[in-house]
DNA sequence: TGCATTCTATATCGAATGTTCTAAAACCTA
DNA sequence: TAGGTTTTAGAACATTCGATATAGAATGCA
């Protein structure tokens, strides 16, 4: 019925998400957007609307593609297994970042603003989703034996939740394995009621 | 010698620290700040040259004031007891905060672009001081039998650092108080070697 | 082939950005 | 009081910002 778009719709949504999650919300001017998605900006503003809201639209599609696909296979694992690769997953992508970019997610948790009541409910929820996730895990867990049941799946919850947020902070600044994996041993070791025992340890 | 400053140098340092604070580095224009610290936008350029080096010498002033001061205080303190008192003090910090700020140092963590070297050299050398604090608190407690030695002193300090990272992040979006205290009980009940034992637990 | 519709391209809008210029005002020393 | 120096105040700088207006190009349907 009229002339058809002459760019992938997600393809051109994905250049915006990396812009964003390369420069944050601020930095990122809509010449640059348009740019990189190698379209003009009265073509932007057409099919996204302004700026704000095509960085909702990103943002959707990267908590979907990343957080949303990262739960989907590995709640097909055993629970223990499950919150194990979820860490190892994240370690990984945190070293592989050439660009230290880090989580799109994490990163505007803290640049947008408090007040911003439609952002903060976007990312208050998919913390919410998270901790959602760990809980699962958990408690599962703790019914067949492979995480420990001495502390509250609540809590537990929790705390891997801010774990994997210290991590994806912690990678932005200095990402090195060892002090990134140092991070959360003693959380397995907390989950898996492994406390080593070193050898002058009074039993 | 020639006509004195109209300003406390320190006070409209405080308050482009809070400028910065509320709304980050970009969304922080040069008006705004000129507005809150009460001068001109001449005698900023003058006295403090751009605005990036106005932000430096906020950031260091807020730097050694927050953190500085809370790692004199504390590290008066038998060393169990410091740690306990420092997520004591991040938590209820975080839950006072009306306006959600959270720290300045971990907002720019992760809005600075991690190719500017200089801000990343600052804010890694803040993150290294953080780790190193904690390191010297878990060897002492260790020593003295009031943290576990059943885990490495340098993954226990890496993982308190994880975890004031994580507090930092999830009270932007969620202060809840249940929440912050949740996610660092375990990371307690860990130091201390304290596993709370469920009444239906197989000894 | 024409019409209606939706896209693209260019140019441009007013406002805001970081920064600097100019000149007057305020101080100290001589 | 005069000279030298620094800080003020306010206007103004060029540039960039997000956003739009206008006109032409490309399609499906009649």
């Amino acid at each position: 019925m009229a002339r058809p778009r002459e760019f992938n719709e997600t393809a051109v949504l994905d250049a915006a998400i990396n812009c964003f999650w390369m420069h944050g919300y601020e930095a990122t001017s809509v010449r640059d957007l348009a740019e990189r998605m190698q379209m003009t900006g009265a073509s932007l503003y057409n099919a996204f609307g302004d700026k704000r809201s095509l960085f909702r639209q990103a943002l959707e599609r990267y908590v979907d593609q990343s957080f949303g696909d990262r739960v989907r296979r590995f709640e097909l694992l055993p629970p223990r297994e499950a919150i194990g690769a979820f860490f190892q997953e994240i370690i990984d992508r945190s070293l592989d970042d050439k660009e230290r970019k880090g989580c799109l997610l994490v990163n505007c948790a803290l640049e947008l603003s408090p007040h911003d009541t439609e952002f903060q409910e976007i990312i208050g929820g998919v913390l919410v989703r998270v901790e959602t996730f760990f809980g699962r895990c958990v408690t599962l867990g703790q019914k067949d034996g492979s995480i420990t049941d001495r502390l509250p799946s609540v809590d537990l919850a929790r705390h891997l939740l801010g774990s994997f947020l210290g991590i994806r902070v912690l990678a932005r600044s200095r990402p090195e394995r060892a002090l990134l994996e140092g991070l959360i041993s003693p959380t397995f070791a907390l989950l898996d009621n492994d406390i080593v025992k070193r050898e002058n340890y009074p039993e």
